[in-house]
DNA sequence: ATGGTCGGGAACCGA
């Protein structure tokens, strides 16, 4: 079972790419965001002519998130639990063979500080809450996403430019820390400990030219998910494309489940 | 060159 997730900057801007990308990575589920559109405007038919199950939850213009899966995807969940104020779609989670699997878009909470600061450090308190309690499922749990944190200088390739950046605070690295402290495994760094690799080059500045990347998009894996990896990656060939998202998808293979 | 690039959607905001 191969899972990925791919921050695809607007689905109408990128259906050609994201086809393309579908038909030779050959992955079982995806997670997409920032899909920025209303669900009634999202081209489902295009993914289910070619026998994809889809589930979104979007927002006009910004925003927005959806599950593209091989298999039927069941007990969908739409928003982030936790605060029925919250507006912004953000949040997508779904169960596919057996494997529970939450799709998130993670505040990017430029400039800091600031009211999107703080929305950005409330919305990982109210997603560490969501993940202990998808620690007590009884199935493999994959937490996938742009979660626009980089969790160490070393996903950064300039962090004196980015020390001051909401992506590279101490307190959202902190944030992230006391997820994966509750037991989950970031499958790129359990695959590739030390390998300087990134998930976004910005538009700007010829970034993706000079390799000015960073790795904001991430797998976390539940101990039973951990124990099935057999292997993970970043596609970061696409991002040279023409008409390329800024984000590349990043992906994880799990074994087949005993029994 | 005091900007630079995209996407959404129709003037700017978000990233």
């Amino acid at each position: 079972m191969k899972l990925a997730t791919f921050n695809i900057n607007g689905i109408a801007a990128r259906l050609p790419r994201l086809l393309e990308w579908l038909e030779t990575a050959q992955p079982d589920v995806v997670g997409l965001q920032e899909i920025k559109c209303e669900d009634s405007r999202f081209p489902r038919a295009a993914f289910e002519d070619l026998g994809w199950h889809v589930e979104t939850h979007g927002q006009k213009g910004f925003n927005g998130v959806a599950l593209l899966s091989r298999h039927p995807l069941v007990d969908v969940v739409r928003g982030l639990p936790g605060d029925p104020d919250d507006e912004q779609a953000r949040f997508i989670e779904a169960s596919v063979a057996g494997i529970r699997i939450a799709n998130l878009y993670l505040p990017n909470g430029n400039p800091q500080p600031g009211p999107k600061f703080t929305y950005k450090l409330e919305w990982m308190d109210r997603l560490a809450g969501r993940a202990m309690a998808l620690l007590e499922d009884e199935a493999p749990v994959v937490l996938a996403g742009d979660w626009n944190v980089c969790p160490t200088d070393a996903d950064v390739a300039r962090p004196d430019m980015m020390a001051d950046d909401a992506l590279c605070r101490p307190e959202s690295r902190a944030a992230f820390r006391r997820i994966l402290t509750q037991g989950w495994t970031e499958a790129i760094r359990a695959r590739y400990p030390t390998q300087t690799l990134y998930t976004f080059w910005d538009y700007q500045a010829g970034a993706w030219a000079k390799n000015w990347g960073l790795r904001i998009d991430h797998l976390l894996l539940s101990p039973a998910a951990a124990d099935l990896m057999v292997d993970a990656g970043i596609d970061r060939d696409i991002r040279a494309r023409e008409k390329a998202s800024d984000h590349v998808p990043v992906w994880v293979e799990l074994a087949p489940q005993a029994g």
